[in-house]
DNA sequence: ATCCCTATTGCATCTGACGCATCGATATGC
DNA sequence: GCATATCGATGCGTCAGATGCAATAGGGAT
């Protein structure tokens, strides 16, 4: 991180993510005054910024209020940026998790760095629809994604992919340095699943187990989370339930099942 | 479009649009000086341009064959700007329908269980009744949006979905058990879109399409209800009108119509 | 009318993007 | 084995262009 590395580019960038926040989105999108401010610069520079994102169509306009929000062009590229197969194929096993087995939010998700990013989330009917998870980054110690998507990892390797993140935060039981983590690893990996309690948020447990591709390297991983009193004596049952359709979701992916641990393919 | 406006940043962008080519795809990712050649640029450049953009998630790098791909991060900012498109874009092409095409109400709906949520509505000026539909729930089996929004689901997703859902109320015609639904579901798939004759209500006719997103999932369905009296004879034309607006949104919202579901593999 | 908010534009300053050259690493030929 | 080629990263001097201030212009409000 030391890189030093400024450029205007990293700064450009900054405002779209800005436009992609959960404010920015609720509010319908976001001027050039609030943006500059938001991000401590000139105002000048975020509307020429702008305007080279808007004509490249990156950004759009809305016509009245004014305001930037994300445009036609960030949608279009995802399409080619998520790997399709996990998506198309993860989407009926997920849609089965909630309706017939558990009732519970399912997750997919992939591990960016020291974090978990969900791709595709299904609700139970029931659920009041609080959150948006797709596209938002949790931490990866202290979720049950985050231990699925770590299990293939050494001690060492863990370490070098979290020096720097700061341990202890989310949950009373969250794992308060490296060690704690790897040990817990170390027990979703005799499992084959990861059982997470109250670590990410108080009153929260969840279950979740890895995918895995052709090569056999963990390429994401299925989760369910849910309060305690509603998950948490049926948890043992959740987490076999999820790593057998992580299991099948593996399949559909090329995994022979065989291959219980080669270096993963994606990297930092 | 000469409107000399320079800035690194435009060549930066244009990057990123490189990678998301067709041929960048299917090739798995461009090098540094595939790239720069393909951009007239200096490979320098490109290299610092790309270690900032990977340093951001917008890129990220194949470990082994360093080819630069499209990166995370753009599939999180389409994800949490998802729905502020949907309205957005959704507005003017309800509006378009309202008032060049159909002149009948026009509805913007998303799944909610079993039922259907409208989130955007239209209305033609001569209507009388003004209810707020907007935020309203009604049955997904006997209405087209519903039919629309299930259109990817199997015969057991379905069955799951439905449990405990009483069939047969409504219009005369709606449908009497799941077979029924599931026959339904399966002309409209097969059509492209839904219609629905008095199923909901009696002397109603109605007709929905599918909106999809990057990920290729449904995520919202476009639908126009009127009395048969008024509808009646153009609903055919009237489906055709709201599934072509329906693949405008979608298209909009990233979807590349290629992939229905399933199946989106790259090669080697 | 003034006041306040907004976004855009003119302009001088100097950051940082640029191209050239070099260097390390991996690959292919002889 | 050495030579040659390819590809990506980096050091450096130069100047395009990003930056910030200040001025401008368009709305709404009161």
């Amino acid at each position: 991180m030391a890189d030093a590395s400024p450029s205007s580019l990293r700064r450009a960038l900054a405002l779209l993510d800005a436009l992609a926040s959960d404010e920015a989105v609720a509010q319908g999108g976001w001027g050039v005054n609030r943006l500059a401010a938001q991000q401590g610069r000139d105002q000048s520079q975020v509307s020429r910024t702008l305007r080279v994102f808007a004509d490249a169509g990156f950004v759009e306009r809305d016509a009245e209020s004014m305001a930037y929000r994300v445009g036609w062009r960030v949608f279009a590229l995802a399409a080619r940026a998520g790997d399709q197969r996990l998506l198309a194929a993860g989407a009926p096993i997920i849609r089965r998790l909630v309706e017939r087995d558990l009732g519970e939010r399912i997750h997919l998700t992939v591990l960016q760095g020291a974090e978990v990013l969900t791709i595709l989330t299904e609700t139970p009917p029931h659920a009041v629809q609080t959150v948006a998870w797709a596209g938002r980054l949790v931490p990866a110690h202290n979720t049950s994604s985050g231990r699925a998507l770590l299990m293939d990892l050494e001690r060492d390797e863990l370490e070098r992919r979290f020096t720097g993140v700061v341990f202890g935060v989310g949950g009373p039981n969250a794992p308060r340095d490296l060690d704690e983590l790897y040990q817990r690893i170390l027990v979703a990996r005799r499992a084959g699943y990861a059982i997470v309690d109250e670590e990410f948020e108080p009153g929260l447990v969840a279950a979740a187990a890895p995918v895995r591709d052709f090569r056999g390297g963990v390429v994401a991983a299925l989760n369910v989370s849910a309060p305690t009193f509603r998950l948490g004596e049926r948890l043992p049952f959740a987490a076999r339930a999820i790593k057998a359709a992580a299991e099948e979701l593996s399949k559909q992916l090329g995994y022979d099942g065989l291959r219980p641990r080669s270096l993963a393919g994606r990297s930092a």
